[in-house]
DNA sequence: ATACTCATGTAAGCTGTTACATGATTCT
DNA sequence: AGAATCATGTAACAGCTTACATGAGTAT
C-alpha cells in the first residue's frame, strides 16, 4: 500500500500517544484540521489498513463492556513515519477557499454587495481568529511538542492577518462610496 | 441539481468572458488555481450538467476543422451565480497543507532533521511568492476588474507572509545548535 | 518533420463525505 | 431520566484524479 498523507496524520498520531481511532479523530478536530481534516468514516479503514500492512499493532483493552481497541506504531510504521518527514518530495497543498472564490467573482455583483461580502468575509476570519486565541494557541501552549506549537502560532498569525487584510478592503471600499446618480 | 462551488466557478468565468472549456481550465490554471482548482475531466461533464440544467447555452463554433463548443450564461446561470454571491452561508474552506502536517510532526525527528524540513518549505513558499511577483501580479495588474487584482494581491501577500514566517522560524532554530556531545 | 497548443470528451478508480447502525458509560 | 460522551464500524454516494482516446492547427 502507498501511503498517503492522511496515513501519515493516523501514524503521527500514535505515535505522539493517542491510541484509539476516537481518540485521534478528536485530537485531529482540535488541532490539524486547519490544515488537514479527518472523518470518523475515514480514520477506522485506514487504521485497518495500516494494521493489515503491518505498520500498526492493535490490542484489543476494552473500558468495562465498552469495546476498545488500542493500536500502537510497528518498527515499519515509525520508519514510515521519519522516511516521511525527511522526504524532500514536494508536498501536496490544496486550498479550496470559497470566501476567495467568492471575492474572485465580486466585479459582478454591484459595489454594496460586494462590501456586503468583504464584511462577512472578515466576520468570518475574525471569528476563527478569536477561536484561534481563546482555545488552539492555549491549548498547544500546554504541550512541550515545540513544533506543535510553532503550527498553532502559523494559524493564528494566518487568520489575525487574514482578518486585518479584510478590515483593510472593506475600508477601501467603505471611504469610496459610489456615485449615487442625482 | 444543486450547485457545487465548483459549478459556480464555471458560470463566474463564462460571466467574466471565457468561452470554452478548455479556455475556462486554462483560466483557472491562471488565477484561481493557488484557492480553487479544477481539472479538465472535471469542467467538461460540469459543463454538460450546467446546459442539461438550462444555467447556461452551447453553441458550435468551430474554428476550421477544429470542432470548438462555446457557452454563455443564461438568465437562469447569471441570476444563480449573482445570488451566490450574496448568499450569507458560510462558505466551504478546506486546507490541505502537507507542509504544515509535517511540521506538526517534526518533534518526531532530530532537531537537525527538523532544521532541513523548515528549509524545504520555505524555499517552496519562496518559489510561489515568486511566481505571484514574476507571473500573476503583473498579470492580473492587467485587468480591469478591481477584485481579481485584490485576490491576486492576497496571494501574493499570502506566500510572501508564509515564507518570512519560514525563515524566522529558520532563523530561531539554526541560532540554537543542538546541545552537541562532548 | 516534429513538437506544441488547441480542443473535446470518456473510463476506471481513488478518496472522502454523510448518514446509518449500535451500544456502554458518565454527567446533570 | 435524559443528554452527552465514549467507542466502533458499514453503506451509499459525491467528487475528483489519472489515464486513455482522438484529432486539427501552428510554430520551429
Amino acid at each position: 500500500m502507498r501511503l498517503k498523507p492522511g496515513s501519515y496524520l493516523i501514524l503521527g498520531m500514535l505515535d505522539a500517544g493517542f491510541e484509539t481511532g476516537y481518540e485521534i479523530k478528536q485530537s485531529v478536530d482540535r488541532s490539524t484540521r486547519f490544515f488537514w481534516a479527518a472523518s470518523l468514516a475515514q480514520v477506522y479503514p485506514e487504521l485497518a489498513a495500516l494494521e493489515n500492512d503491518g505498520y500498526v499493532n492493535s490490542a484489543d483493552q476494552p473500558r468495562g463492556k465498552r469495546p476498545r481497541k488500542t493500536y500502537t506504531l510497528t518498527t515499519k510504521g515509525r520508519t514510515a513515519l521519519e522516511d516521511w518527514l525527511r522526504s524532500d518530495r514536494a508536498p501536496d497543498f490544496e486550498f479550496r477557499d470559497e470566501g476567495l472564490l467568492k471575492l474572485f467573482f465580486a466585479d459582478a455583483i454591484p459595489a454594496e454587495d460586494a462590501l456586503a461580502l468583504v464584511r462577512r468575509l472578515r466576520a468570518g476570519a475574525e471569528e476563527i481568529d478569536q477561536h484561534f486565541r481563546d482555545v488552539i494557541l492555549p491549548r498547544a501552549g500546554a504541550t512541550s511538542q515545540r513544533f506543535r506549537q510553532l503550527v498553532a502560532r502559523e494559524g493564528a498569525d494566518y487568520y489575525a492577518w487574514r482578518a486585518s487584510w479584510l478590515r483593510q478592503i472593506e475600508a477601501e471600499l467603505s471611504d469610496e462610496p459610489e456615485p449615487r446618480p442625482t
